[in-house]
DNA sequence: TACAGTGTACTAGTAAAATATAACACTAGG
DNA sequence: CCTAGTGTTATATTTTACTAGTACACTGTA
């Protein structure tokens, strides 16, 4: 996997898993494949791997099980929940960061019609 | 200053230079403040600062004059280049983010606009 | 009971970022 | 010439992220 360094690679480890959540290649109640497996797929460190995995269960995301596997939450609202805060995350930091770049609302939103029209026309 | 743990501090000082010339509360031509100052201002290390200045000369966004201080490049078309290069950055990780989240081109669109709404009635 | 598969914990080491501190080099003005 | 203000460079130290390696704890099955 292709990882940003200039953001920790336990955290993108996260969003990693959480997308695979929204995607639904994660259903809720599914096992995770083993940390050691993880490991090797993301071609990392198991101890990176458990520090991501740590932080997914404080946060409820996922159970542990030892001796099983590490379990995606059986409820589905926290689920939902966790994709609502990841949209307005984003939402946030891109808006924030183009109004510090002096563009209008309505300059915002063209521009973003603009960027996915362009793309369009390319790949995907 | 407040910053963002999950990013280089250098980084982040970058984009906050950045974001002072595109609202022109830094004008082409002007002189930065001095390095030892910014350094108080931000709450930063001088070699902090240096640092990310260094990436900007290098970039040629800014120049250096020894015993004078640091200067906002001349070449305008530069600044300009580089507020659009910032906007698809922003862009592109916003979009990817969102469309890892299982999002249509629709539907991103419509919740930009829905957050900028909702944004609306609170302040800014 | 034995064993394979799993999560968990610990120690040690490396690298990058940031800090503290100091020194050096140049410019402008008295 | 001296000095204040500026950029530049260097060394040592601390902190954090990551890696490597090892060991321990639990589960299920043969």
């Amino acid at each position: 996997m292709k990882f940003d360094d200039k953001v920790p690679i336990y955290y993108q480890i996260k969003n990693h898993l959480y997308h695979e959540m929204m995607t639904g290649q994660l259903a809720p109640g599914e096992k995770l494949p083993a940390v050691r497996q993880l490991a090797v797929d993301l071609t990392v460190n198991v101890n990176t791997v458990q520090r991501a995995l740590g932080e997914m269960i404080t946060e409820g995301i996922i159970t542990s099980q030892r001796g099983k596997g590490n379990f995606v939450t059986t409820e589905t609202p926290r689920i939902t929940q966790l994709k609502e805060h990841l949209i307005m995350d984003q939402l946030e930091r891109a808006y924030e960061q183009l109004h510090a770049l002096n563009l209008s609302d309505e300059e915002i939103i063209a521009s973003l019609k603009q960027y996915i029209a362009q793309r369009g026309q390319q790949d995907d």
